[in-house]
RNA sequence: GCCCUCUUGGUCAAGCGGUUAAGACGCAGCCCUCUCACGGCUGAAUCAGGAGUUCGAUUCUCCUAGGGGGUACCA
């Protein structure tokens, strides 16, 4: 057989040679250390939240080391690709503040010297190489049926070709040229396939950033190096696209640790130096069985990262939050650092976490919380409003016309030294402060409280005048509590309950479900600032 | 099935042969306080199991169990 006619009878098309793509690729040229990483999402119009947290993971190891950090778009799967995907991962990373050095951007043009950016524009690259590989005797075409990972198909396979259950050699390998023309003249598509030059037991060993070294079976699998459209599915085009970009680390998820010795046959049969990898762990909900599982896009809408930005949380605590999943130093350095963005944290690419952490909602609202009890009143309003914008323009209507107002509902409790922590998501404020929208519909009080509270309200709200302070405010209330029997003193309250209606707590809580219908709120005192005179003694009239 | 990988409280985890086994979230209780909070303090709760190595194992080795991932002309 004749492997250079072979390449050219398939490639006839095909007049460039490796070295001239090598030539159009020099090397990066790199200080010490430095690395190049990067991202490379595949265009199936959501993005999901493990895929983040490795660009995520890149850009924080390119930001601490002065590295480079590039986009790729995987776009070779045409069955998957949906219109308005690339706008949404660069809307996504561009809300998340996530930048890249390298990149293509929305109408096409490439920004760095390694483009092109995006996979779909390199076919001709891929298939130079594999021309190269047929005609060094190392691939091959292939022109059976695609399979498709269909189970009938493969163990028919199985069973008709593999000389020993630890290969899988696949049968059109040993094609001859004048089969192959014939192929070629009924008009076949073809694929082009690795021929691997392993027998199923050998073992190879490669280095993981994360897990340290891992010892695996080598691939003795003619794996597709080229589908039938003439695009590589991800192996080969990883082994292409990173050498020529000059990576130096991949980041990927653990889902690709099984498939590393593919990759790493493929990179050898090319000549290329392997490259880096860091494979890091899946992010996982507990099921209902208990087990652990994939967060997964169909049961857990946080696995879909707009899911954030629907719900308005700031997009920091999301990522801090993912940093404290990376890097379990984040958290120490955050209560040390309170107020020091996140982009001053670093860490050591080895120090990121092994295990497959489980998502946790409560503790991703914690570190919301803090993040926005650090917003003053009118940061929080014009966040809260731009949220309001985007999602739920009833409400931004609202916020826009009483914007006096609101920034001041904003800055109830806030801007002092200790902050409330209520809030965590934008998308919780309007119910969160609904009292301050329209007084309360409902209330929370206890049935057994409804006469003390009407006889409290009532005297209450007899001689209500604005009070000018918090303390003026409190001794009113006292004056009234202790005119109706209610302890002044918690002490001797606690000592003889029975002797008194309530204490002074009591009394607040009735004045606090009055004007918010709750037992939980803010600084009363502040909302009847904001609320103002009128409004609050209509509520207490109200609720008489 | 086979291959890879992971295993410290409910969750995130520190720990790298000798510790009263950190810390955070959550939970419970107390304190602070003029109410709601914030904050402070205290508490309950963890080394998957079994062998071995060692004077000594959470830490090293092996086995088992369990979890997760992979096993496509998807990434």
């Amino acid at each position: 057989m004749n492997n250079q006619e072979l390449a050219d009878l398939l490639f006839p098309n095909v007049k460039l040679s490796a070295q001239d793509i090598l030539d159009k690729y020099p090397p990066r040229k790199l200080q010490k250390g430095q690395i190049v990483s990067r991202y490379a999402p595949s265009p199936t119009g959501f993005m999901h939240i493990g895929n983040f947290f490795q660009a995520f993971i890149s850009y924080n190891l390119c930001r601490m080391n002065g590295g480079t950090l590039f986009l790729r778009l995987e776009d070779t799967d045409d069955k998957r690709e949906i219109k308005g995907a690339k706008e949404l991962i660069y809307e996504l990373l561009g809300r998340f503040g996530i930048t890249f050095d390298e990149y293509q951007t929305l109408d096409g043009k490439d920004v760095g010297a390694y483009g092109p950016y995006v996979q779909s524009q390199r076919k001709e690259i891929y298939q130079v190489f594999a021309k190269k590989l047929v005609a060094e005797g190392k691939a091959f075409p292939c022109f059976c049926k695609r399979t498709e990972g269909k189970a009938e198909i493969l163990e028919q396979r199985k069973t008709k070709f593999i000389e020993n259950d630890e290969r899988e050699y696949d049968p059109c390998r040993d094609l001859t040229l004048e089969e192959v023309k014939a192929h070629l003249a009924k008009g076949d598509k073809f694929a082009i396939r690795l021929k691997t030059k392993n027998s199923g037991n050998e073992r190879i060993k490669f280095k993981d950033l994360i897990k340290g070294e891992i010892e695996a079976k080598a691939n003795a699998k003619d794996v597709i190096l080229l589908k039938d459209d003439g695009i590589p599915p991800y192996p080969f085009a990883h082994a292409i696209d990173d050498t020529l970009m000059g990576t130096t680390l991949v980041v990927r998820g653990e889902e690709y640790i099984s498939s590393t010795p593919v990759h790493l046959e493929i990179f050898e049969a090319l000549g290329f130096k392997p490259i880096s990898y860091c494979h890091n762990p899946l992010i996982c909900k507990i099921a209902e069985n208990g087990n652990r599982r994939k967060i997964s896009k169909r049961y857990d809408p946080e696995a879909n990262m707009i899911f954030y930005f629907e719900k308005g949380y700031p997009a920091d605590a999301v990522l801090e939050y993912l940093l404290n999943i990376i890097n379990s130093g984040f958290e120490p350095w955050r209560l040390k650092n309170p107020d020091l963005n996140w982009r001053k944290f670093t860490f050591g690419v080895n120090d990121i976490t092994a295990v497959t952490p489980v998502f946790d909602l409560v503790k991703l609202a914690d570190v919301s919380k803090n993040v926005i009890a650090k917003m003053s009143g009118e940061v929080l309003y014009k966040n809260w409003l731009a949220w309001a914008e985007e999602f739920n323009p009833e409400l931004a209507k609202k916020l826009k016309l009483g914007k006096e107002y609101f920034i001041k509902v904003c800055t109830i409790d806030r801007d002092k030294p200790k902050p409330r922590k209520d809030i965590y998501c934008y998308s919780m404020i309007e119910e969160y402060f609904d009292y301050m929208f329209e007084a309360p519909k409902k209330s929370e009080i206890d049935k057994a409280d409804k006469k003390l509270y009407k006889e409290f309200i009532n005297v209450y709200a007899e001689n209500f005048k604005m009070p000018a302070s918090n303390e003026e405010w409190f001794e009113e209330v006292k004056q009234v509590a202790d005119k109706l029997g209610y302890a002044i003193d918690n002490k001797a309250y606690k000592e003889h309950p029975e002797n008194y209606k309530g204490n002074t707590a009591k009394a607040c809580e009735f004045v606090r479900l009055a004007l918010t219908g709750r037992k939980n709120s803010p600084t009363l005192f502040d909302i009847m600032q904001v609320l103002g005179e009128e409004e609050v003694t209509k509520r207490l009239n109200l609720s008489k």
